[in-house]
DNA sequence: GCAAGGACTTTGAGCGTTCAACTATTCCCG
DNA sequence: CGGGAATAGTTGAACGCTCAAAGTCCTTGC
């Protein structure tokens, strides 16, 4: 990934030309990647896309589901009675409500989840994880933590791990935070 | 079932999915993911999915492109005479050679790209970045720039980012090695 | 030379996701 | 109580991606 600096004639992208000079856009100020941090980021998006491409299509041979599937089943295999109210699972599984309606129709159409409508308030619906998908997961569940323990964990040391928990945990509660009250400033 | 593309029901189940703990099994051992392990392997999956839904969004209407797409025009930016080969730029940008073909067809209808053929061999196909190309790249990178840094290197530390860096650099090269030459152990 | 096999690229169908409506129900407040 | 706003969930079209299959051209061995 490269292209290391200066390689041939042309500019090296690290923002248009006119950006050395010129670093305001209306709102501020453009402060873009130091070449240590575009290595960074271009290996995270090297390595995210390649890993799950691999996870896809290992789980998409063995057991017939992508990925984000599979997620939903385990957060349904985890709760209380395989059950859970659609927008819970929407937040759990941090889907739109859209794609979790659609995905919740087709595990429907495999007998793995069921629609169940809600006495209290006759808007909602709860997915439940039948025992047909209960059984799915389990024979997914080996093949699928091989996986990510083979090119995730195993090429990393337990300290790298832990710091790798800790960097996206942050990521991940920065965005959260955003979602939840849009327009707070950091 | 509806025909799902790999559909092999009736897989091969490979022992209980139970225990949090590592464990065997007839045929193979089985080590799941401890539990620091799957808190880490959550956050990734929460971090990264977030992560890539907000810097879409962003660009797509900022730019009106996918990142993905983005991916590319940055690619050929960086090449001499801002032109690649098609098989060249897929392994640059990690794409499957149809998800590039279709990906420069696309970008070719806004006239951001163009194909040329190649007089050495004419099977071949380059691609070339256009100036419209390059000046809707120039546009986006700001917006594209600052929502990186905002989401991620605002966030962690200079040596949390190193560190970062260090271990995606692991993961991908040995998805990297792995996808190169298949069936090497390690 | 020539045939067999490999490399480069494209194509079309199927799938999952997003986005923008839309329906239906509940909440809230005057 | 009534009516507007918020909430829960669904739907259909558009789009990008994958996979399999094909077409075209090059290369190698004989």
């Amino acid at each position: 990934m490269a292209a290391r600096r200066g390689s041939t004639k042309d500019k090296r992208y690290e923002g248009p030309a006119r950006a050395e000079k010129n670093e305001k856009t209306a709102d501020g100020e453009v402060r873009w990647l130091s070449p240590a941090e575009q290595e960074t980021w271009r290996a995270f998006l090297a390595a995210t896309r390649l890993l799950f491409e691999e996870l896809e299509r290992q789980l998409q041979q063995e057991a017939g589901i992508p990925v984000t599937y599979y997620e939903i089943l385990v957060a349904l295999s985890e709760a209380p009675d395989r059950t859970i109210r659609m927008r819970d699972l929407a937040d759990l599984t941090r889907s739109s409500p859209s794609r979790l309606s659609h995905a919740v129709s087709r595990l429907e159409e495999t007998g793995w989840l069921k629609r169940v409508s809600c006495a209290t308030d006759r808007r909602g619906a709860f997915a439940h994880l039948t025992d047909k998908g209960f059984a799915a997961l389990e024979a997914a569940a080996p093949g699928h933590a091989t996986a990510v323990r083979r090119h995730v964990f195993d090429r990393i040391t337990p300290k790298q791990a832990d710091e790798l928990g800790r960097i996206l945990a942050v990521i991940r509660d920065g965005l959260d935070a955003e979602g939840r009250c849009p327009g707070v400033p950091t």
